[in-house]
DNA sequence: GTTCCATTATTGGTAATACCAGATTGAGGC
DNA sequence: GCCTCAATCTGGTATTACCAATAATGGAAC
């Protein structure tokens, strides 16, 4: 184990410790034996898991894991780093998911620029390809709808969706192993397209919300 | 200055020597001495802020500033820390914002408790009585909001919109001097809790719009 | 004056060590 | 069983040192 890439090794232990420990986790000093670094590369990670309120550093104390931690930041981190989350997380973040989603296409319908039709084209030729050999969608579906949020010229926007989709890639992959989803879905996605090419948005909204 | 607090200290810091400089940052080592710290406190500071994408440490080169930085991470700290942000940043973060609460007002009225009613009354009341005291809302139409969002029931979208008041809190002050305003404000507000109780989602979600 | 290269200084990455003072714990006395 | 107090543990902080790659510098060659 070596240097930057402890952060989420650091996270999962901490979480695992903490739940067989009444949310105490291991000191610094084991943690830095535990993963052969030393005290300053453990404190680099606590730091910035505390920053996300991950945990809780109490001064001559000890670390302490945050159980009910549903923060955004937190859920992204955890999505990234593939740890696991709560069903409430994830419950919560579909359905936030589902809204940014469907309010971006009515955006989009009216902002997109001609790059963003031209690259939402090339995602869906793209994806045409595939179809035709067989092959999951799974990528590339992520990449329409993201090009979709880009289109509202928004990049916060575009900086809180990412984050979901980072979340939902595992289930997904799953999901377009069916051939008649990916078929589906990519008839949905050309479907959009076209409404937003007609700018309208209340049709753009209506078909994502089938969609999702 | 002594520990903990110097994050936001040492993001100013870095943000101006960037600026005057090209988005090169001083030195770790430079920085420790400027805020009289050791380099392990600069270290954790900047772990922070390069999980938040803010900065780029390069080894063996130095700290870089990320110019096009609109993640929604370093929005929410740097909202939080009082730094400046960029005028498109705001405007972008406003606009998210009241796509989430108008879509919280929705969810609110179908999906919240009594305990939900309940605060949200203790809200009206206590801003009437600001009112009547000629006193400013500021705070308590942030509370109003907020109470809201969590009668959503989505504690993910709850964090996320906490972010968002943090940002407007100047704003919103030197906008609450004017008591006309304070009256309209809380009148609009005991409408939009009247159309909660109702359950009415579209009453509310329309109120909300023309609230904002 | 310009170009090119070798030497040097600087920089982030990492580790090891030490001290502080409050929190925690455990043993001993009552 | 309860209380008291000392030993231990813990996070917070600072100091020092080494590594290796980069960036800066200075001089040599043209």
């Amino acid at each position: 184990m070596q240097g930057q890439e402890i952060l989420p090794a650091i996270a999962a232990h901490l979480l695992d410790s903490a739940r067989a420990n009444g949310g105490k986790a291991p000191s610094e000093r084991h943690l830095a034996e535990h993963f052969s670094v030393s005290r300053g590369q453990v404190r680099e990670a606590l730091a910035i898991l505390e920053s996300m309120q991950v945990i809780e550093r109490r001064a001559k104390s000890g670390i302490y894991v945050n159980t009910d931690n549903s923060g955004f930041e937190a859920m992204a981190f955890f999505a990234r780093a593939g740890l696991p989350l709560e069903n409430r997380q994830i419950y919560e973040a579909v359905e936030v998911r589902k809204i940014h989603e469907i309010k971006a296409a009515e955006l989009a319908a009216v902002r997109a620029t001609d790059e963003d039709f031209e690259r939402l084209q090339d995602v869906l030729e793209r994806s045409e390809q595939r179809i035709a050999a067989g092959e999951g969608i799974d990528a590339l579906d992520q990449e329409f709808h993201l090009q979709i949020v880009r289109a509202t010229q928004n990049t916060l926007f575009l900086s809180i969706c990412t984050s979901f989709y980072e979340l939902g890639r595992q289930r997904l992959e799953v999901y377009f192993r069916d051939p008649d989803r990916n078929r589906k879905s990519h008839e949905e996605h050309k479907q959009i397209y076209e409404a937003l090419v007609k700018r309208d948005a209340a049709l753009t909204s209506a078909l994502m919300v089938s969609h999702l």
